[in-house]
DNA sequence: TGTTAGCACTCACATACGACGAGTGCTAAC
DNA sequence: GTTAGCACTCGTCGTATGTGAGTGCTAACA
């Protein structure tokens, strides 16, 4: 059986409706709502055809119509329209504003897709690994104390503690810094290969414990973004959704939310590299979601690709205004980092 | 009316049997498992008079009966008895290990103190108001930028980038580091007044904005920690309690929760100095946990008052319980920095 | 006077039943 | 191919009814 023009206008129809109602919709609604100038018998002829191929259901007999993952699946692929956020909410995404610390500017925008969109968000942190080392400093904070501070490209700051056997005097800690600083400046962290560290090493002579730590703590750092925080934010709007917000389910998903390890395999890549990638139910790889739909998009902060951010709603989300809302994110991410630099 | 032992002793029993089981609890039951040689309809008598007290109520005529706030409020302040904490749940606890950013360390005793409760969680940052200043470093990392480093006691370390006009050489970065440092370190915030900023800027000359900038993004530092972050975990758990976990009650709780800033009248002392505050229901100053009890106890980072924790549950929590974990968890705490430190 | 047994009474909860209505599936006519 | 008509399905809602846990009260008892 193919799948011809009217059908489709009446699986839309039915799609829209129920992302407004989140009720099973019958032949009669369709008829009126549609625009189709035909009985709600013909429409009914065209559903029974519809629900053999799968793409709509029946929660009951003598109900209405919902939508199944398949249907969802084929209105996303080929019948969603490109939608321009209305500029009422662009103007409350531009409350983004300099903020110092990267974290900080995530979580503010888990808040603002949260509050746009009315579903649950997420963000993952940036993978720095790609990253180049921009400069480095070892400070006498305390005796016996170091405190270095590592900064990569993006402006992105660590700081890490370390503990020293033997004072330094100001004159041996300035060369080891410019010794840090002349060798290891400009590099990313694959580059950092073990030649290097020896001849900084030998270089350091009796220092070498503390070059060590040094290294270890950029290694640290490195680590620590090769897996990445998610910061979620919204989660109480799935309580908004019915479909969502009995018992088990909300728990469930409010668990998972919380527990944000748990969201990772939601953001990794399925083959097709689209910038936007749509999940929906059983697609999710983890297993408190299988009735919701995830969103998820890359976004950048400087050159090469460093984070993603996605939306967990029911399936009858509104995709079009999630996509519209995630690209419209990205690219004021993108803006306020290149004036953040 | 006075409240004697056996009056005492069948209050006990209501609040612990329904502490269990979250069902009203009847004569019969107390009878049964109240230790007391007498007849349920003896009892019957007793809850007669503890209702009139306004200790207990029935949800509806011939209903067993529950504690009311009154009660609780009594059970908590003349009958809770002094618990120590299995060995098992404390050797949970010593997970807590050494990690560099505050941040973590708080935001893993919060999942810590909601694992072991079964309770919400919530953990104010600290407030370093009365800290000191330890160390400030200015850096050159790109032209026209300067990174500031700004280290409390504590070691808590704050980062600011600031844009320059000029470039300033070496040799004027060094003289601005070692100004700034000579005459700020040491100082609390309070201690920081106009002489003394007065006279540095004099002594920075054409530098004067440079300093400025600092001594924003100290006030900076300080302002945000006077109000600190609150974390919060195991929103979740409160699915696991069935008067709370009704559609529109779960809901604003876990708002409340996500929304944290909104938790902050919680924290706020009450008179009395305990160590351990508790609120039972409607003395909670936030609308919708009215349903709920909240303890909150002080930590100390090092020396003076420091930081709240706090466990959120139902009325019916496991008081003993709690208040043991809070404690044991500040006691934690502090062996934890110490040794951090 | 305190304690207890007995008993009528209350009320939430569960079950059953019927009415209702939205919506379908099918057939026959257009 | 489209439509009207109609029987049928099935979830929902309101009502009635029974059940049982648990009380309140009274009267008897120690």
């Amino acid at each position: 059986m193919e799948l011809d023009g009217r059908k489709k206008a009446i699986l839309n129809a039915i799609i829209r409706n129920y992302q407004e109602t989140g009720e099973p919709v019958g032949s009669r609604t369709i008829s009126k709502l549609s625009g189709l100038q035909v009985s709600p018998a013909t429409i009914r002829n065209e559903m029974s055809d519809l629900r053999e191929m799968g793409l709509i259901a029946q929660p009951h007999t003598s109900a209405g119509c919902i939508p199944t993952d398949k249907g969802y699946r084929l209105y996303v692929d080929e019948m969603m329209e490109e939608k321009h956020l209305p500029s009422e909410h662009r103007s409350e995404d531009l409350l983004i504003k300099r903020v110092d610390r990267v974290e900080e500017l995530l979580m503010h925008m888990a808040k603002l897709l949260a509050q746009n969109t009315k579903y649950a968000s997420m963000v993952t942190g940036p993978t720095y690994s790609s990253n180049k080392l921009k400069f480095i400093q070892l400070s006498r904070v305390d005796s016996g104390k170091l405190l270095g501070v590592i900064v990569l490209s993006g402006n992105i700051v660590k700081n890490s503690f370390f503990d020293i056997d033997r004072e330094l005097g100001d004159e041996e800690l300035l060369r080891l810094n410019l010794l840090l600083n002349n060798n290891l400046n400009g590099l990313s962290m694959e580059e950092i290969n073990l030649g290097i560290i020896t001849r900084i090493k030998e270089e350091a002579g009796e220092f070498s414990g503390v070059v060590s730590d040094v290294l270890d703590a950029i290694a640290g750092a490195v680590a620590e973004d090769s897996n990445p925080k998610v910061y979620t934010s919204g989660a109480p709007n799935i309580f908004m959704y019915p479909e969502l917000s009995d018992g088990s389910t909300a728990s469930e998903i409010i668990s998972t939310l919380e527990e944000k390890e748990s969201l990772r395999p939601v953001f990794e890549d399925r083959g097709e590299h689209h910038d936007i990638q749509i999940l929906i139910g059983d697609e999710i790889p983890v297993e408190s979601m299988k009735d919701c739909s995830v969103v998820t998009a890359s976004y950048e902060l400087e050159g090469g690709v460093q984070g993603k951010i996605g939306i967990i709603g029911p399936k009858r989300m509104n995709y079009e205004k999630v996509v519209a809302t995630l690209k419209d994110t990205m690219f004021q991410l993108n803006e306020a980092v290149k004036k953040d630099d």
